[in-house]
RNA sequence: GGCCCUAUCGUCUAGCGGUCCAGGACACAGCCCUCUCAAGGCUGGGACGGGGGUUCGAGUCCCCCUAGGGUCACCA
């Protein structure tokens, strides 16, 4: 292949804007693929349908794609030698390239009606026939002046076969292709037209896209033929699946990738776990970055069997990247999505960190996890204070005792020494040091589960600490008699 | 339903005729570590859809069946 061998995807903006992450998968192995032949990436935003399309959906596509750090060479913004790369800005093209195609003879004009096309296929259905055009208008002469749409000239009999990168030869017969829509009654061109018109002006000669398409590649290809032109390699990735095998779908999957930014996914996470739809390194490894991934692709080792998208999987990758990425990095995706991030002191999140980053799975959890460090305090319950088989008032002893031993400095806390201290308290008073630390933590922290109690009393301070250990004696109640325990509670 | 694609543990996958009584990862279970929860370490259960060929030899090649998916629009 040539130096300047460009490789293309079209990005479609959904109804709702919401950028897809089929689209980001597409357009990683496009990268890659561009990458390993060399040339040119290019983007292409089909904004046609007017009564699909949102302004905000080319703005959401290209920020998340950008999150995730994959990039084309040419596109809106970007620019290039094939601009414009709006659908919407290149209606002439399509409209010369369609006359042309009436002209020749290889498409006509059709002013059927929706009713009578709506007939006949209940017809055809209610006749066990596949539904298709029958070709009404085929040999009539549709004025340009009325309304009409152009239609593919398919050929009655032959077949087209074409080889997809990732496959043997796919043979379709021509009875199975419809006379596709060229052009709408609107003046737009369907994706057929304008995918095929697109990229032989702009020079594309590899094509990846979904597996969805490959029943659709013969129009594209007859009309590759009808216009001269020379045909480009087609690549099918396979499609993305939710857990059932289905194509991957809003209603049983995450499919937005606004949705894993906003929930506390790295973008490193998504694409090192989109590189392991379909492919592999090829040894054991199964983390790695965009440039390493760059590196290793090959597109023959790409596979076609459709992967279930396995957002457990994800989880344990984002996990991974939690802990691995360098805390700058982490912190500044950390204040994408968490409002406590966001207004908390720089110094104290960095302090917080390192015992908060190996319990998330996701960039969310760190409010759950985190928020005792903070402000908005709230003391414990009475029942969760005491330990199972304790008292009232054996547990707000042990914490007195346990405040007088934070209480003694002014220094700055020293998780180990503070710990061995504690231990030393609970064997004076007969208690296990588990039990000591368990009523401590519901004190200092009002949770069950924490990050490592000592390392993070350090991070609060004496006085914080001190202050939490009196509100949970409060709740306890002020006993006369210390230790002695009657009944557990 | 027609046509097309696909087929290794529940899931992602390694395997490109012998080195596979099938390897790794997620998930699951148990153990270790341990102030809770994680992280980490170790161990365990778990797959070549079925049937025919080809071959000295098949997870690997061919055929059939079965199963799953996709596609049959003036949507992409």
């Amino acid at each position: 292949m040539s130096e300047n061998t460009p490789v293309v995807v079209r990005i479609a903006p959904s109804p709702t804007g919401d950028p897809h992450v089929g689209t980001a998968y597409t357009c990683l192995f496009n990268m890659a693929l561009r990458q390993q032949r060399g040339g040119r990436f290019i983007l292409r935003i089909d904004d046609t349908d007017q009564t699909r399309y949102q302004a905000d959906s080319e703005a959401a596509i290209t920020r998340e794609l950008a999150w995730l750090g994959l990039a084309w060479d040419e596109g809106p913004d970007v620019g290039g030698p094939s601009a414009p790369y709006r659908q919407s800005e290149r209606t002439d093209l399509y409209r010369d390239a369609c006359e042309s195609l009436v002209a020749s003879g290889a498409a006509y004009r059709c002013d059927c009606t929706k009713e009578r096309l709506d007939e006949m296929r209940a017809e055809q259905r209610k006749n066990k026939q596949q539904p298709r055009y029958d070709g009404h208008c085929r040999e009539r002469s549709v004025s340009a002046d009325t309304a009409h749409v152009v239609r593919l000239k398919v050929p009655t009999d032959g077949e087209t076969t074409f080889k997809d990168g990732l496959r043997d030869a796919i043979t379709i017969k021509h009875a199975q292709v419809d006379d596709q829509v060229l052009m709408k009654s609107d003046g737009f061109p369907t994706y057929h037209l304008a995918t095929v018109v697109d990229d032989n002006a702009m020079g594309v000669t590899h094509i990846l896209r979904a597996e969805e398409w490959i029943n659709s590649t013969p129009k594209h290809i007859l009309l590759y033929q009808a216009f001269g032109w020379e045909l480009p390699q087609y690549y099918h990735l396979p499609l993305l699946r939710n857990a059932d095998k289905s194509k991957i779908s809003k209603r049983k999957n995450p499919t937005s990738i606004t949705w894993y930014h906003e929930n506390g996914f790295l973008p490193e996470a998504l694409v090192n776990f989109l590189g392991l739809m379909g492919f592999s390194m090829g040894d054991d490894q199964e983390e790695f970055d965009l440039a390493e991934f760059l590196a290793v692709f090959d597109a023959d080792r790409i596979k076609t069997t459709g992967p279930v998208f396995d957002l457990q999987k994800l989880e344990w990758l984002n996990g991974v990247y939690i802990r691995k990425l360098d805390a700058d990095t982490l912190i500044a995706h950390l204040k994408e999505c968490s409002p406590l991030a966001r207004e908390s002191d720089p110094e104290v999140l960095r302090r917080i960190l390192p015992l908060v980053r190996e319990r998330m799975k996701r960039l969310t959890e760190f409010d759950d996890i985190a928020r005792f460090f903070f402000a908005d305090f709230a003391a414990p319950s009475y029942d969760d204070l005491i330990p199972k088989k304790r008292t009232d008032t054996n547990t707000a002893a042990m914490l007195r005792m346990a405040r007088q031993v934070v209480a003694k400095s002014d220094n700055a806390i020293d998780p180990d020494a503070l710990q061995q201290e504690l231990r030393d308290v609970a064997t004076t008073g007969d208690w296990k040091p588990r039990e000591l630390f368990g009523a401590l933590r519901w004190a200092v922290t009002a949770q069950k589960v924490t990050p490592p109690l000592f390392e993070s009393m350090a991070i609060l301070g004496r006085p914080e600490c001190i202050e939490r250990i009196d509100a949970s004696i409060d709740v306890l109640g002020s006993p006369e008699n210390p230790i002695l325990g009657t009944t557990g509670h």
